[in-house]
DNA sequence: ACAAAAGTGTTTCTAATACACCCATGG
DNA sequence: CCATGGGTGTATTAGAAACACTTTTGT
């Protein structure tokens, strides 16, 4: 009963926005395979470590985040035998949703570290464009169902602020009235905060956290 | 650099409709750990072999059914350091669809295997409960929006078949008229076979194939 | 003739969309 | 007072649900 070896890793696509454009996390390799490619950040598991509890230390190693605000989940595994060249390696890949960070990340180890807009990644390495293209599509699903926008946003945050999210995640324009309507409707899905802001000019909006409801029902949907 | 050594395998959710109940297949375990114990049908992925690859050969080797009559998706990973007392063991948990089989499983090399209602299911071995528990969710779910509902039905299939599907796997009533209508009005979904049935009695029923389509659009959404 | 299942037509109601309009602030 | 974004009201329309009714077989 030989059991062939294999090495575990976790990589995680870490997506944020910034500028409005949806931005994914890049480290730049130091070693080969792929040295001075930039890559999905991600490292091995350890052993005594469950895959999950893998995947929020890489988070805070990488971007130095507060669990609490950022929505990590997994997104799937890949193991092709060759997609690393020095060993049999199978990757459990998940997705994390995290609010505006300052741009020289926090907390980092990793030598570079780079926010990139979703649209300008090109070739990256091992095959993490498909972990990157199948991450953007979960998250892109999840919006319309779950209340993961959120992530996105400040702890505090207005409703014109979770629209564009929203807008910027689907490259569609919602109307603002009705999206007001809808999002406001959805019991449990926004807590008053009781103050209002003018960060964004014209007339104060009221600020709201994440509310307590795990499930959007009904679900907002695309355009 | 020494990356900790994992065995990886892959288990499998195989879910089909049998005496209009929802089952799922188990095997018997003859050895330790949880010898005598069911469990969900799996085993270790090959040194050269991919994930999908993997899944596809155990599901032949337990059900014996085409690759093409099911469908078949990967489900989640579980990696808990102590989820096999023998030794570290990641599993990638796959999802899979079959239309009714005969009982004696063909085909098969396990030594002992049962379709059992998913609601009769106790104290299965590992974590496979929670795999299990997972895959009913995931398959109640994507009937709902992916059109592998007609994954469970034969090659040849009815409206009435097809809907007795969805009120099997969400446990609710669904109008027989307003249901065919939805369904036949989804383009790409189903094709006419040019014949029909009385196997169910009553008025012939037209015969479909299913169709081309990979989104269900609109949604066929729950009671 | 009658039962049983397939399939169609029609009415009702809810919810998404489009958009007119008013509100509250900064400059 | 005017520009800007926040928020409400309302008409229109698309789709879901409920259900009466017709069709086509087996017995």
């Amino acid at each position: 009963m030989e059991h062939p070896p294999f090495a575990v890793t976790v990589d995680l696509v870490v997506l944020t926005i910034r500028d409005d454009e949806l931005c994914v996390l890049l480290v730049r390799r130091g070693e080969a395979p792929y040295a001075g490619r930039w890559a999905l950040p991600g490292g091995f598991v350890r052993p005594d470590e469950d895959l999950d509890a893998a995947a929020a230390r890489e988070l805070a190693e990488e971007t130095g985040v507060r669990p609490a605000d950022v929505h990590v989940e997994q997104l799937a595994s890949y193991g092709a035998p060759r997609r690393d060249p020095r060993m049999r390696v199978v990757t459990v890949a998940y997705l994390a949703l995290a609010p505006s960070l300052p741009s020289p990340i926090a907390g980092t180890d990793a030598a570079e570290a780079r926010w990139t807009p979703v649209e300008r990644v090109r070739r990256i390495a091992f095959d993490h464009d498909r972990i990157l293209t199948d991450g953007i599509a979960r998250a892109r699903a999840k919006l319309e169902y779950a209340p993961v926008a959120t992530a996105f946003c400040a702890p505090e945050f207005t409703v014109a602020e979770l629209r564009r999210v929203y807008e910027i995640v689907w490259g569609v324009p919602l109307d603002p009235r009705n999206f007001h309507r809808k999002v406001t409707g959805v019991p449990g899905l926004l807590a008053p905060a009781g103050t209002t802001t003018t960060r964004n000019g014209g007339r104060p909006a009221e600020l709201y956290r994440r509310g307590p409801a795990e499930l959007l029902l009904p679900p907002i949907l695309r355009g």
